[in-house]
RNA sequence: CGGGGUGUGGCGCAGCUUGGUAGCGCGCUUCGUUCGGGACGAAGAGGUCGCAGGUUCAAAUCCUGUCACCCCGACCA
């Protein structure tokens, strides 16, 4: 069907919405894409539907090729599996909850894991059953504590997710390859920039981890890269390279000195410099050893104390240190907590009172740049006082290394030892091996050749489907409106009538026609009595490729094709249009997505 | 949850300091003109001023409470 601009379900806003800040947002707003209907809740227009379901298909079509099945749960489940799971309590807030009229608890499914692992439990029970892979695209609910951006971060979101089902190791290897293959042509397709990289996998109990990330400067997750061997990683995934251990046979003994009212690095590193200068050079805050204690919170509602060791020039990373100790949380030592531990010293707190042998019976744990051998400057825990010359392994050694630091660009490459830079991006897949954490909380096994019971791996793999349109938006627009890439684009063309006399509608509705005869999806405005300008301005913001006019030019037997990414203009006979716009669209290399950097994503991830 | 901000026709905003007829631009309706870069003229439709209470002769405006939304942070398989 043509879509006709007289009669299609559309309102283009001449200003930009108030509540948008994002490019992506804005446009597709003030495009008639979608309409916000509640915080991190948005109505699909029919423009934005069509992109929508373009996104799916391209989802569909390289995950059926890989061989995985499609399904569909449903959003509204039971609590009983997630109990099962633990994640009923362990999701806590983050869940949309509700009750049926016989009081009985449900929940609007967050994510599927319970149902794909019980589903194939229901049906399957056999070694000869497996290799499987599932999935769905599905809407997800999360009652997001602070929902922004539009569609990038919202509390219904469309989402595919998908599990792999394998017997053993090998087979899960061969799957989460299969999928991330799949991942790389689904993320070149939709024509944005990304970049894989390594990703934590840690506390689902996996084993490998990947994360296919659109680069954006308003992206919610920082990454580092390498620009040398191509090594990325999430930031809290980055593993610090362990220096060489230093000899210490000559150095000097440690000695602690007065440094009054030096409760911070900063103090501390002036008093030095004034007091005890270095003969070499001045004290930084690289040369102090900043100790900082945590609470960590289990679920099970446990809690203990942590001290962390970070060279003094560095801040504890929260993120990166939730991610090590999850399923942990991690809060703040509170003023209450200093005073139940009447060994720690504020601002003066050394290793002297931490760790094993420690007089506050803290667990500490070091940044592992703080190797044997190195030398320190750290508290005391006497008010007022700090320690020189503290040697690691000498004069103390802590219950082990955690990777908590903050990481920052300029830091060592861990792959090949170059510098790291940091930057932005929006998670837009998720690929990591599972493992058996699910099959075992709900007893997923099948038989094996021997007749042995064995516990299923799997693995899981989720594309954020509606976040993938926000997130090609942001990437694909310039100051006029937005710039499909035509894969996903809700048509092929927009055909535009501009004149008074009706030839032109009447030849507009030709080409169209002829357009869609040619398998095109075309908008066609045959808006009467709408300046030419509104027409314009409307194709620019709206976004299809390709923009054809008939207009003034048609007395001379003319129309114009219009690339909407280049803005290049051409003007072409009327009986040759079909086929131009035909090429330009089958062809079309001017105008596909911004796909050129996303080689740096399969060589990103380079191991 | 902490910090900041905003609630006034469909959208974007002014009015609030100093209480007294609810206003502007866009959009929408009708008529006429215009027709290649968000046209022009004329005439219209459309508003519980977030909600509740209070002060007052009188509240969009002052006071109290409350709710909602946006932004930053925390949080985010």
């Amino acid at each position: 069907m043509v879509l006709r601009m007289s009669a299609l379900f559309l309102r283009t806003l001449r200003e930009d919405p108030a509540d948008a800040e994002l490019p992506s947002h804005r446009l597709l707003v003030r495009a008639g894409y979608i309409r916000r209907v509640s915080p991190g809740i948005y109505t699909w227009l029919p423009l934005g539907l069509k992109v929508l379901r373009n996104v799916e298909r391209i989802v569909r079509e390289e995950m059926d090729a890989i061989g995985a099945q499609e399904l569909l749960f449903p959003a509204l489940l039971p609590k009983e599996p997630f109990e099962a799971t633990g994640r009923w309590e362990e999701y806590g807030d983050n869940i949309f909850r509700l009750k049926d009229r016989k009081d009985a608890d449900y929940l609007l499914g967050p994510t599927h894991e319970e149902m794909f692992t019980l589903t194939v439990k229901d049906l399957y029970s056999s070694y000869k059953d497996l290799p499987l892979a599932l999935y769905q695209i599905q809407t997800k609910y999360r009652d997001e504590a602070r929902p922004r951006a539009g569609l990038l971060r919202g509390r219904e979101f469309v989402m595919k997710d998908s599990y792999s089902f394998d017997i053993d190791e090998a087979g899960l290897d061969k799957a989460y390859q299969l999928h991330r293959e799949a991942y790389v042509r689904i993320f070149n397709r939709l024509g944005f920039h990304y970049v894989i990289v390594e990703a934590m996998a840690g506390a689902m109990g996996g084993s490998k981890s990947e994360e296919f990330l659109a680069t954006a400067e308003h992206g919610e997750d920082t990454y580092v890269r390498c620009s040398s061997c191509g090594y990325a990683a999430n930031v809290e995934a980055v593993r610090v390279p362990v220096p060489d251990p230093v000899p210490f046979d000559g150095a000097p003994a440690a000695h602690v000195e007065d440094t009054p009212d030096t409760p911070t690095i900063e103090t501390l590193v002036d008093h030095l410099n004034e007091r005890h200068a270095r003969e070499d050079r001045p004290w930084t805050a690289a040369d102090t050893l900043k100790n900082v204690i945590v609470t960590l919170a289990y679920p099970d509602g446990h809690r203990e104390p942590l001290a962390i060791g970070v060279p003094g020039d560095r801040e504890i990373d929260e993120k990166r240190l939730e991610a090590q100790v999850a399923p942990a949380e991690v809060e703040a030592f509170d003023e209450k907590a200093f005073a139940e531990n009447p060994a720690l010293v504020k601002g003066y707190i050394g290793p002297g009172a931490l760790g094993e042998q420690g007089t506050a019976k803290i667990r500490y744990l070091l940044d592992p740049r703080v190797v044997e051998g190195t030398r320190w400057v750290t508290g005391a825990n006497e008010p007022g006082r700090h320690v020189i010359d503290l040697v690691v392994g000498r004069d103390f050694t802590a219950d082990g290394t955690i990777e908590a630091a903050e990481v920052r660009a300029g830091d060592e490459c861990p792959s090949c030892g170059h510098v790291l830079e940091t930057a932005r991006g929006i998670e837009m897949g998720h690929i990591f091996q599972l493992g058996k954490k699910y099959a075992e909380a709900l007893d997923l096994k099948v038989l094996d050749q021997n007749g042995k019971l064995v516990t299923v791996t799997m693995g899981s793999y989720g594309v954020g489907v509606s976040r993938a349109v926000a997130a090609v938006a942001e990437g694909n627009h310039d100051d006029l409106g937005l710039v499909w890439p035509r894969e996903i684009s809700p048509a092929d063309v927009h055909l535009v009538a501009t004149g008074k006399d009706d030839e032109v509608f009447a030849k507009g509705a030709d080409i169209a026609r002829a357009l869609e005869a040619e398998g095109l999806e075309v908008i066609f405005d045959d808006r009467k009595g709408v300046s030419p300008g509104v027409k314009f301005k409307d194709s620019e913001l709206i976004g299809v490729p390709t923009i054809v006019v008939v207009g003034r030019g048609l007395a001379e037997g003319k129309v114009e094709v219009k690339d909407r990414r280049s803005g290049e203009r051409t003007e072409v006979a009327v009986d040759d249009v079909v086929a131009a716009v035909t090429a330009a669209v089958r062809g079309g290399v001017a105008t596909t997505g911004a796909t050129g950097d996303a080689a740096a994503g399969p060589a990103g991830a380079g191991e």
